[in-house]
DNA sequence: AAAATAAACAACCGCCGTCAG
DNA sequence: CCTGACGGCGGTTGTTTATTT
């Protein structure tokens, strides 16, 4: 079931030193077998125990990211937009605070989101003539970063961007994405008790 | 219909803070 | 006290998918 060729090809005796690339549904399947069986964390050691050629690093995120049961992918709401939006705006570039705040959102997802389809919108508005500005400022960001609050100190400052955000941003498409299988095919598939 | 271009997404990399030895 | 390993984070890149010409 390989399809890409690429990769590394060099020397074939037992490289497999370390897998990179894309997951494949075999590895996530080991993966995600090893964690219902064992338990998450200490990732270098579970890479290792699992049999996976992948860093700890690569299954942490792996997990964190995709696998995990109560992750959510694709399909954010305008409520979720509306809220990384404001959360952005108060607190900047700080992913994982954010995806704190969204439950089952990773801050990967939050920060490819933010940066393929939100800020080229307020560039959009905040910049409406391309002129000769070549780099983008997140004016968001740097505006900002003085107030360092607790995490519960919710200051009253008013986003640029507040108020019609659905309106600017069009209708929030609710297309339902398909994938050829995704992690409730694999969760279904495996054993109960594979202990 | 095909090619070109843009967008979306998954994953890697380097840096940094923390903690055990 | 110093050092190295590990986990977490944000930035960035490479690849796939969608859209436009």
């Amino acid at each position: 079931m390989e399809k890409k060729g690429g990769s590394s090809s060099s020397s074939s005796s037992q490289d497999a030193e370390v897998r990179k690339g894309p997951w494949t549904m075999e590895e996530d399947f080991i993966l995600i077998n090893y964690i219902a069986n064992h338990g998450e964390g200490v990732w270098n050691s579970l890479a290792r125990s699992a049999g996976l050629k992948r860093t700890g690093k690569s299954c942490r995120l792996r997990w964190l990211n995709y696998l995990r049961p109560d992750v959510r992918r694709g399909n954010i709401t305008a409520e979720e937009q509306l809220l990384i939006m404001e959360l952005h705006a108060r607190w900047g570039n700080r992913w994982s605070k954010i995806a704190k705040q969204l439950p089952g959102r990773t801050d990967n997802e939050i920060k490819n989101y933010w940066r393929t389809r939100i800020q080229k919108h307020i560039n959009k508005q905040t910049e409406p003539f391309p002129s000769q500005n070549s780099e983008l400022q997140d004016n968001a960001s740097t505006s900002n970063e003085i107030c360092e609050v607790g995490d519960n100190g919710v200051e009253s400052y008013s986003p640029t961007y507040d108020g019609n955000l659905e309106a600017l941003l069009g209708p929030l498409s609710t297309e339902s994405n398909e994938n050829i299988w995704n992690v409730e095919d694999l969760w279904s598939m495996q054993l109960p008790n594979n202990h």
